[in-house]
DNA sequence: AAATTTGTTCGCTCATGCCGAATCGGACGA
DNA sequence: TCGTCCGATTCGGCATGAGCGAACAAATTT
């Protein structure tokens, strides 16, 4: 989950590893995460303790889980992103416009986030979660990303991917990527056909910032009952890319 | 900003520590961080090192800044509470239908969150992100959580509070608030006539769970511009707890 | 080009993170 | 009511590594 490596201030390490399995085991009790970290259970018991004390975990009874305070930090590692609040709005109107899920990506680092994500009215509404990280290689806003990026860059992201993740159908070869990303750059506009996941089609446009260079990209996606119809080809690509072109120039004007 | 005392794995305080900086300084290098926490420059980059290294931190050229992966941990401690997803939708629209922000706010600890906020359309509507934490005796969330409290529960939570913030206009005595409160839950609505805030006037209405316990409030909350208006005496009311009763109905079916 | 500022590296030392074992405390069941 | 079990908590000690100052490097300014 997290990159590995010697890292000095080891105790910091190993708080932010019993936060994410705080995370991954839904709350737990100091035995429950000493063992899934292998750690001693006073060392956790330790840990657990200073956190409650910053406030950043509680505890009730013998459980204990994580607290509302990342909230804030997540808001504001949010906010940092002139994006967010350009685009906040315009997701609202585009999930609704196209009856499903929309949302917003950025660059951070070598990986695309999720910045956004808002349910559609559908049964089975694609779940994707602000924070949640995206493959670049086999989504449509990673896509969408990756083929605005500066030659260079985008080589750094590629050299060390995996190219692992996702569907047969996702792309064997960095070859068959670069001719897609060629022809995403020339319409600004990248498509997911259940590459990352089965069932799942995605569409994205690029939303470039007043530099010229990329801010990040904003996406529909569908579950399994959207296939048939022709809305995915016909309306979606017009939908995204006017948005994206909205939120670009509210950008400019901020 | 966090609570102060002797803890163990003093590391993880100081990676705290360093990380509210992050947000108080909006970014900065080494040096500013140090500085702002009295700590040696080399330690402070330790830390930075590893909360890079951890994909805590990011830094571009020579400032660091917040990463968005506790944008993740942020949206899981909120999707803890039933309520955020049950109240989403209702919020938006309550937001809508009244024309002002609104939002939603829990209980954790001994202090109300705001879970989310919606900005309203008008210019100055008031700001408020999610993770922020409110006053309890002074706000039309707070009270309206407190007043739906267990008796013993909402005097330890009054017990250690400082009545410091807000207004000339807040409750000085304990007793004047106890008074209030009693309508409060009576009507199950809850007025902040400018008690936080100059210009800010508020209006909450409890929701409580399936367990008859509060789970939280959902609120109104209006800058400046709607003073005069008498919707928010006439209107606002009904629309809050009807927003409430739905979002309890909500909790019961899941 | 000198000076100033800022980030990074390097040893050293003492605080402290981490552990195992003992203790506490509540939740059952007889 | 007492005994048993389970998990959380406390404790003491040791080895580690967090934190510091100082030297170094790199970038920016005068």
């Amino acid at each position: 989950m997290v990159a590995d490596a010697d890292l000095p201030v080891a105790a910091t390490r190993t708080s932010m590893r019993i936060l994410e399995t705080l995370v991954d085991l839904d709350g737990g009790g100091v035995t429950a995460i000493a063992e899934a970290l292998d750690r001693s259970k006073s060392s956790v018991h330790d840990h657990l303790q200073t956190l409650v004390g910053l406030g950043v975990v509680v505890k009730d009874g013998h459980e204990y889980r994580l607290g509302l305070r990342f909230l804030r930090l997540g808001e504001f590692a949010r906010s940092q992103y002139p994006m967010y609040e350009a685009g906040i709005e315009e997701v609202q109107q585009l999930s609704t416009a196209a009856g499903c899920a929309a949302g917003m990506a950025v660059l951070e680092g070598d990986s695309v986030v999720c910045l956004h994500h808002r349910l559609g009215p559908e049964a089975g509404s694609p779940r994707l979660a602000a924070g949640d990280r995206l493959p670049v290689h086999c989504t449509a806003p990673g896509k969408a990303i990756l083929a605005a990026l500066p030659e260079a860059r985008r080589e750094d992201i590629l050299a060390d991917h995996p190219f692992a993740a996702g569907t047969d159908q996702s792309h064997a070869k960095r070859a068959d990527l670069a001719a897609e990303l060629r022809t995403v750059t020339a319409r600004g506009l990248a498509v997911d056909r259940e590459e990352w996941e089965p069932d799942r089609r995605g569409i994205a446009a690029t939303v470039t910032g007043p530099d010229g260079g990329v801010a990040g990209a904003i996406y529909l996606l569908t579950g399994s009952e959207s296939h048939s119809g022709k809305r995915f080809q016909q309306d979606f690509p017009g939908l995204v890319i006017s948005s994206a072109t909205r939120i670009r120039n509210a950008l400019r004007d901020a």
